[in-house]
DNA sequence: TCCTTTCTCGAAACCGGTTTCGAAGCTTTG
DNA sequence: CAAAGCTTCGAAACCGGTTTCGAGAAAGGA
């Protein structure tokens, strides 16, 4: 693979250059010929085949991707729309998401087109310009809302696509997710076996079904262990540090406040604890804080973030696998497929300061 | 813009249906003449004009992407090849890197293609797939090294880019960069004025460009203000909090360790600030630590960090509009553009425990 | 009124591939 | 030895647009 090969009379043709027709003038043939011969087809001699396919990688004939594929009516490449970032403090999901869908898409042969949303314009419109001008076969959809007008869009249009996280009409199309329901139900059995009986709860906005889903596992835990369901221990969030700040400061500054406090991710958990710190209670000895998504970033801070994790890369993979698929026969029945979350023990949870066991033996 | 419209007769379809064949025949025009009279060429009559273009509205025609790309010769999309990532603890620049420049492309009507690379195989390969199966027009190069082998590449195949960061040959190619000199002058003088005389650095890989810039800036202002330079408190990193952590522990555990760290990024920091409360040392008051990236995740963290921070979105634009130039015209001379980084101070910093101003004054 | 100029559009080539169809040439069979 | 069957390839249509060229019609000038 030397590319500056200094050869006395060798031609040096910058790569790209070389069309399927200059290598059928070449080769004494047509260009339907080299095509076939290339492609495998069975109508054409070994001794044909064997030609075209040297004098093809001796030239360095690459096709071209967009010929190839407007006489083939395909695109071969999938949309991923980036939803508008406020300034997000931990974005690091998506990075690592879009890395992972990258390659897996590589591996079939498709291309990933990464769009960024105007905050500007309605949210669906990006997914309809790419649509219209038919550049895209299909879409990654994340961070879904129960009722999503993206995914409205698309099953209306009929048009191939997977989300990452559940919606209202998830019997309708495909979709991956994690267990966010057992991941909460995980973390509040694992609090509640500290000897919490007092835990906060600090959700993702209403519009997220995945926050909800956690919201109902914690809830869910608490019930299965007698434990009653305090109102006011359910704080909304955001999703953000700031919203995890706003709610720490609403649940501290209760008269009996929690013990431990669930965040529905990571930043949200970030914010807590920085509240929490400001108001004066100490982690986790007076106070235990959990989060969600396994930013690595929390294994760094004072104390390490525990928190609910999973495989991103598996994400990535699965998605594109159910995408593949659909995209193969649209017809086939919608699919999906749900992993778990494990909980990921770095420090910033433990026992209560003062354990007082009320009822908890006895539901137990 | 109600697509859901129920008229009586009206024919509904489905987007992206409609061909410009289509449109020609129901108009009693050649697609050719209703190609030009939708680009807005002059020999098309007023009349003719408006009727292609309301029946186009009309019928919700948009020109398959694909079709219109292979006859004007072009793409219009950009290559963004992700570096292989190890886990880094903080990718967040990434996604908003990704997120402004694929908005600032697609104000020029460009694509972004987003590859992920292969860590098996060469650093140019995806490069290298790209440019020859002609799927972009350009690309954005970032996290440069110094003698970087995708500069080398492109550079020989005269393919248009643009990296975010210098390098060795940055004479020959457009950039855009951070003055990370300068800002690690900056961070340097502050501490220096704060009364710190036994300063650490942790660099970034010897292999960037960027760090070699910062840890000269470093260097300059010591000797500017007549510090000595101690090789034991230049400790290397690879910018991962785990290299900030061994890079740390090389630092507090001299028998004079320094009072403050500079750290070439903030996920090198975050490393810094685990090692140094592991071993013992309060920050701010027994040391100063500053990073270099202001991530919005480092104001959540006890202390909240101080660090050089600039404008992504402004990284992301800049770059766009290098490289829109150079494909517009591909013989102008190179030019690069250097930004600047501000200090953010957020208390991970401030002034020795023991100031022991020996030579300051002197000096200065 | 006739010729020239201008306006407007149709025809066709083109971008670079893929795929269908049919016709050679060669081999096999009766 | 002729008819039938394969093998192998050329010819041409096609994907869905853009762009060049030239012709016919309308308008202007002599």
């Amino acid at each position: 693979m030397n590319d500056m090969k200094a050869g006395p009379e060798e031609e040096w043709v910058k790569s790209g250059e070389v069309r399927i027709s200059d290598l059928a003038a070449e080769l004494g043939l047509t260009k339907g010929t080299v095509s076939r011969a290339l492609n495998g087809y069975e109508d054409i001699s070994k001794k044909t085949r064997k030609r075209v396919m040297e004098a093809a990688t001796k030239r360095g004939y690459v096709p071209t991707t967009q010929a190839r594929r407007l006489a083939m009516g395909l695109t071969e490449t999938i949309g991923l729309v980036l939803p508008p970032m406020p300034s997000q403090p931990v974005n690091t999901f998506v990075s690592e998401f879009i890395n992972s869908v990258s390659a897996a898409l590589h591996l079939h042969g498709y291309d990933l087109l990464v769009h960024s949303a105007n905050s500007e314009e309605s949210e669906v419109e990006p997914y309809r310009r790419l649509v219209q001008s038919r550049k895209v076969d299909g879409f990654i959809i994340f961070r879904t809302n129960e009722k999503d007008p993206r995914v409205n869009y698309l099953l209306n249009e009929g048009f191939p696509f997977v989300t990452h996280g559940r919606t209202a009409r998830m019997a309708e199309h495909d979709w991956f997710d994690i267990d966010g329901e057992k991941a909460f139900r995980d973390a509040t059995s694992h609090l509640i076996k500290l000897g919490h009986q007092r835990i906060g709860f600090v959700g993702g906005g209403k519009e997220f079904f995945s926050a909800q889903l956690r919201l109902k596992g914690f809830r869910a835990m608490l019930e299965e262990c007698c434990l009653e369901k305090v109102p006011s221990l359910e704080q909304p969030g955001d999703l953000t540090g700031q919203g995890g700040e706003i709610a720490a400061q609403n649940l501290l500054k209760q008269t009996r406040p929690p013990t431990a406090i669930l965040c529905a991710n990571d930043a949200t958990a970030l914010g807590v604890m920085k509240a929490a710190r400001e108001l004066g209670f100490n982690i986790p000895e007076e106070l235990s804080v959990i989060g969600y998504d396994g930013i690595a970033l929390g294994a760094y801070i004072d104390p390490p973030l525990t928190t609910l994790t999973f495989s991103i890369e598996e994400s990535g993979k699965e998605m594109v696998n159910l995408l593949m698929r659909r995209l193969k026969n649209p017809d086939l029945p919608v699919i999906s497929k749900l992993a778990s979350a494990i909980l990921k023990l770095r420090g910033s949870e433990g026992p209560p300061s003062s354990i007082q066991n009320k009822n908890l033996e006895t539901c137990l």
